[in-house]
DNA sequence: TAGAAAATAGTCCTAAAGTACGATGGTTGG
DNA sequence: CCAACCATCGTACTTTAGGACTATTTTCTA
């Protein structure tokens, strides 16, 4: 059985569009089967005939990018889009991400390239230049050299996380069991460790810290 | 200029130890400068001749390969660790990362990918199979669907803000040159938009969908 | 096994947060 | 132009959180 991977692209430059066409074209599995110059356009169209993965461009007039993959993905979730710019600024990474991109490439890559990150998403994959794999990593890395919450016993710690889902005072001791007066010593304690001053604070630090619950 | 990169490993299985090591040996560029059967030794050995990259299998006996890398780490942050492993835990991954690995490789990693990660690496990027480059941008994307958040105004969002750094009301008045009792009503406002009933659990909500700031 | 650390519980008091109302200009899109 | 929304400020009241202490019982661990 050889399946069809159905490819659109969403690019404002007609030069690198039709590019990006041909190349899809010219390589076995792959059809592309819609070519848009904006994201307006995009949107009113890519509804009629859903392809499997979406080539778009971040830098469209009006519209951009991010904001087309955030309304497209709310129309079908499943829909793989891959983004394509000429900078990598990190914000406008992780906006794409958040928006629902599953891969971002540089407009300069290799054609060879732009396509096994096409076969990579197919895999289950997430196709990006090492550059940006090593800013998503750093995310992860960053939060860790605070180890306040380190010197937290393990009470304490279990307190900080229901605090870090809402719950007051009375609450937890229901949950724990113990007296509303030992969840407030073990808080204060937390405090004093976490040099805060607020169950905001402490919350607050704790989820840039132990992002591990 | 042929510059060596110094690659240490910390594996337990004596075979893998082994393989690896002369792999790297055999690669031009590379030497394998110490091979260790486990946590402690490591940590011992390694900070005597450092290394420019370090292999760390994640189950090793006593200590775990995450601890040693945040050891690692806490000693040597320019230190580049890959962790190696054989399942893929989604757990597991995060808690390396966040102890400071810079990649994650499967065991089963074909030779020449072991050496393309090294090269990786070296160029700044962060070497992990297509399944943990997806999870990594799942965990990004994962947040969006509540788009509670994007009901607020401006000034609502202003505010919201502020609270997630721990301001109280009357910090966050004087700092917009507001009355408390405006900041209030906005706070309010806030809590019946994402349906909450405390400063804790907007801004939990806040810094679970929005983190953008 | 003695000492330290942790978990438990308490009182008294103050400050901050939250609820439930009402009200007034200003802006703006249909 | 008007309805709807926004930002602003207010009163009266209740509830929760937090500070400053003290104190007992468990549970580790050196």
């Amino acid at each position: 059985m050889t399946t069809i991977t159905k490819v659109a692209i969403v690019e404002d430059n007609t030069g690198i569009r039709d590019s990006l066409a041909v190349l899809i074209n010219g390589t076995d599995g792959f059809r592309c089967v819609g070519a848009y110059a904006n994201a307006e356009v995009a949107l009113k169209e890519l509804p009629l005939h859903w392809p499997d993965i979406v080539l778009m461009d971040i830098n469209l007039p009006r519209m951009s990018g991010i904001e087309c993959v955030a309304k497209l993905k709310a129309l079908r979730p499943a829909l793989q889009i891959v983004m394509l710019t000429v900078h990598m600024d990190s914000d406008l990474v992780f906006k794409s991400l958040r928006a629902g991109a599953s891969g971002y490439m540089l407009k300069q890559t290799q054609p060879a390239e732009i396509i096994s990150a096409l076969n990579d998403l197919l895999r289950g994959g997430a196709p990006m230049t090492n550059t940006i794999a090593r800013m998503l990593v750093s995310f992860f890395q960053q939060p860790t050299p605070s180890k306040e919450t380190e010197t937290l016993t393990k009470r304490e710690l279990e307190i900080l996380k229901h605090l870090a889902k809402g719950y007051q005072y009375k609450e937890i001791a229901d949950l724990l069991s113990i007296s509303l007066l030992t969840v407030r010593t073990h808080i204060h304690n937390v405090y004093e460790k976490l040099h805060v001053r607020s169950r905001t604070e402490a919350v607050v630090k704790f989820l840039n810290t132990d992002r591990t619950f």
